[in-house]
DNA sequence: GTCTATACCCGGATAGAC
DNA sequence: GTCTATCCGGGTATAGAC
């Protein structure tokens, strides 16, 4: 990727982060770029592959963010995990709600994202998954407004890390 | 509702199935049903009103399903409820990704299908809304194709519903 | 009431000139 | 690398025929 490729990566993010997924269009993000949408393509064969990218930057900020929490327990995981996604719903939900392209994501990205999970659960793969679609549920559900009005979310987070804390 | 709406409800159900979500377009829906697109806005104010009617149908459904369920434990109805996404993936997705209008549900929907849940974590609204998280999460993941081509989905399904039997 | 015809605006994307 | 011009196809709204 060249640094003209970088420039519209993060001109995309910003779009995304403070319009939501309705306004990243190529035209909107051409214009933030004081250019015309037509050129966007001499960077990006499409907009899936702008998509890509925002997934690839998500990915390793997520993995930092896992890896800076306070411990390597499952409540202190899962605490940074929500909290990433809840800072940046908009990059959070494009990253989760399509196919994942491992080959363009930087090498390493995705383990190094699940590794502190896999430790917490002292290695068990079926118990990291699981964990995962546990934090990756309630951040879903959450950010797509299905909980009702009046459920007590820290509560039901508490309940998931108690079911996966030995 | 009346028969022409539900006529209309039906066609979009069975093409948001055959063909997924970006096939259920106004003007698809009603070549379906051999009409133009301008009428179908006689009989719903606009496309969302459609979805959301969608939506209903597989809240009603998903119920019916977890009633259904071989008995009342986490794992039968962990069972039951990746069956019936994984049966209707595109409807599924489409009534889970977005806002709910509880108020165009079937009166008790919503209950009835948390119902079963709710008794099988003996009445624990925190355990059931994170059991809920954890099957929607795996199923989100498994139909976004997120998990790597090698997981063994079982084995993870199994994790959790360990996790949440008490 | 229900439908048809038509039009507007906005998406993604391409071709070809500079 | 950027432009202009253009195409196709969405959601939506209105006017008017039957």
């Amino acid at each position: 990727m060249g640094p003209r490729a970088r420039q519209i990566v993060a001109a995309a993010r910003a779009l995304l982060e403070e319009e939501g997924a309705d306004a990243l269009t190529m035209r909107r993000l051409a214009d933030r770029l004081g250019i015309k949408a037509p050129s966007l393509y001499k960077h990006f064969p499409d907009k899936a592959a702008v998509a890509t990218q925002l997934t690839a930057v998500a990915f390793t900020e997520l993995a930092a963010a896992l890896e800076a929490a306070d411990d390597d327990s499952f409540p202190a995981l899962a605490a940074a995990y929500r909290a990433y996604a809840l800072a940046h719903p908009h990059l959070y939900t494009l990253s989760t709600d399509r196919p994942l392209h491992r080959d363009e994501l930087p090498p390493g990205v995705e383990d190094r994202a699940a590794a502190p999970l896999l430790r917490a659960v002292d290695g068990d793969a079926d118990r990291a998954r699981a964990a995962w679609a546990f934090a990756h549920g309630m951040v879903a559900l959450e950010l797509a407004g299905r909980f009702p009005p009046d459920a007590d979310l820290d509560g039901a987070w508490r309940a998931g890390a108690a079911a996966f804390t030995p």
